[in-house]
DNA sequence: TTTCTCACA
DNA sequence: TGTGAGAA
């Protein structure tokens, strides 16, 4: 029953609603589409029209970035979501061994250390 | 009225 | 990222 992946996947706001839900302003909005973020959809009169996905995948983002965590570590993240998805496929043939899962979790740490941003607007000087 | 794109003292 | 201009 994916029946709601469906609706969730519509494009029915508008920017101004998704400003209210997410707390962001336009120019963050465009922006985050700018670096391929989210891919809202265009309606009549050029408009952006956005999903609910769009409005979680904004938070998400939010969180990210509250996080300390920057743009390109962002895209990275989604980057690997999106080789995870693929990979998911292929380990459907082939299981990945314990000794495959402890290097990947091993490497996961280590490099969302390295997204870390070195100290930038999200980090208070207090 | 709302949103779009473009450009920047 | 904010902000204002000019158009739709």
């Amino acid at each position: 029953m994916k029946e709601k992946e469906l609706r969730r996947s519509l494009a029915v706001l508008p920017i101004g609603t998704v400003m209210k839900l997410t707390d962001l302003s336009a120019r963050q909005i465009r922006y985050y589409e700018e670096q391929a973020l989210i891919t809202p959809e265009r309606n009549a009169g050029n408009r952006r029209m956005f999903s609910l996905n769009d409005i979680d995948r904004l938070l998400e983002i939010k969180d990210f970035l509250a996080d300390g965590i920057n743009m390109a570590g962002i895209k990275e993240i989604y980057a690997r979501q999106k080789q995870r998805a693929e990979q998911k496929q292929a380990d459907l043939a082939k299981p990945l061994t314990d000794r495959d899962v402890r290097r990947i979790l091993h490497d996961e740490f280590l490099n969302l250390g390295g997204l870390q941003s070195d100290k930038g607007p999200n980090y208070p000087a207090r």
